[in-house]
DNA sequence: CAACAACAGGCATGATTGTGCACCTTCACG
DNA sequence: CGTGAAGGTGCACAATCATGCCTGTTGTTG
């Protein structure tokens, strides 16, 4: 196996930082490492290798996990995996999210696991609910109250939703009062990114048709960058945070002034 | 089969997070996983595989059952296809009706329970699909290997999928190869028809666009008629009805002259 | 109802992890 | 050339985690 050659090639390494080369090599590779492997291939201790490990997870590389590592690629894991992961926290930032809508009101929901949560956390009040999601309007199937439109098109499996030229037009005619952004990465500076082009193509042309954005992000997200970018700080009307982020995070982005609003406990 | 060599590979599993992405994928495959099967396959007790499917209950990703897991479906929702107990029957009637599709075609699947079975039991091969059913949509949402295209517009909670001019408008840029038609009732004379005006319209627009209509009805719907035609018996390409069908129905189908394909006992 | 399989919880054990500390190398500075 | 600061590395230790086994309980089947 190509892998197995590429393993047992002799490290001759010295350098820290070639050291975290190689191990995010090997995770963009297999989508994991293990520490005591690596600790025997790289010739250093599983301290060394745990340290490094920590560092990359740090700085958003790869997630920690008993044993190793794993790549934390974002296209890693579709929609229906993402779908499942911290339920519980999303929920609470959904429930707080819809407090926002006033009854009435032209609410557009944003493909976005996130969103989905705040889709099933929306109030019984008259709304018109416009999406990309198919899982979102899923959800919304049923609830007789809202005027339910889907913007049609071809659908990507990735995001779990329509993208490209047809939902683009069809965004255009419309002029929500509301929007819930879905986003991969939140960054004072960098404001809001997306790991793919044609997910960002959309959501800037959205974000242009929206009265009011409000972004909802998971701590994880806060403080990350994506290759593409959506909009600016400026652009976001509401930010939703969780009531636990990191307290020099929360205070940046006080400080940024940003519109924040927190999510119970 | 291929799940068997799936099944059958060396886990080489050390980290416990590989063993909850195994048990994911296999959920997410196959709906259903076997703790004792498991234990096995992965090399480690039941204990441990209990453990596991306690966390990813708690999570939501399955449901935990006397001796193993089911998958469950947060996405697609809690549907009321559960209040239809003719999923079994309707589930015959579509593993036969799938093998009408050629590999690279172009199908429309309209709304309807019965199309959403033909949905699940689409097989594995190239095909272009496209629908106004949000939970089709939903159904065929990971399935990557089609290329789904889904039609926008106002949701119709009645029938589970968009209706009215922006469809309409939409299927007649289309020239689907083969078209499973949803209906209500299904009579010689009569043809086929549904109960609501808006419905009735869309599906004369979409009978015109297709080169070939499929109908696949259960016995109770075969000589009933609803108040808006859609399609006489003269433009249906196939007829799928059910083994079982009342002898003098059947009779009186076979002696009209449309095209039956009978489903497998 | 009886036999049996599956289950949850408790417990002991070994592996993994984070942290503090000592040692080493490197490098800038006097 | 000597020296001290800075950072990397390995080791020891305590805490945490994962696992298998055990026990009593619950659910299933005949």
């Amino acid at each position: 196996m190509s892998t197995e050659a590429r393993k047992e090639r002799p490290p001759a390494i010295a350098l820290p930082s070639d050291r975290h080369q190689y191990i995010r090599q090997r995770l963009q590779q297999e989508g994991r490492v293990l520490a005591a492997e690596l600790a025997q291939t790289l010739g250093v201790s599983e301290d060394s290798i745990r340290r490094d490990l920590r560092e990359l997870a740090a700085t958003g590389i790869c997630q920690r996990v008993y044993g190793g590592a794993i790549a934390m690629t974002p296209n890693t894991g579709s929609f229906i995996e993402r779908s499942h992961e911290n339920v519980a926290r999303k929920a609470r930032l959904a429930a707080t999210a819809v407090r926002l809508l006033q009854p009435g009101q032209f609410v557009f929901l944003d493909a976005g696991t996130t969103n989905l949560e705040i889709a099933r956390a929306l109030p019984d009040m008259p709304l018109t609910v416009a999406t990309n999601s198919i899982p979102i309007a899923a959800a919304l199937f049923g609830r007789s109250q809202f005027e339910v439109l889907v913007i049609g098109g071809r659908m990507d499996h990735r995001v779990g939703g329509t993208l490209g030229s047809i939902p683009t037009l069809a965004v255009q005619d419309m002029r929500p009062d509301l929007c819930f952004l879905g986003t991969c990465s939140v960054d004072i500076e960098l404001g809001v990114g997306t790991t793919l082009a044609e997910e960002a193509a959309f959501k800037r042309v959205l974000v242009g048709q929206c009265n009011q954005i409000v972004l909802a992000v998971t701590n994880e997200k806060l403080g990350t960058a994506s290759p593409f970018a959506v909009a600016g700080m400026r652009d976001i009307g509401r930010l939703v945070i969780e009531a636990d982020a990191e307290p020099h995070k929360l205070a940046s982005l006080q400080h940024s002034g940003v519109p924040l609003l927190i999510a119970d406990q």
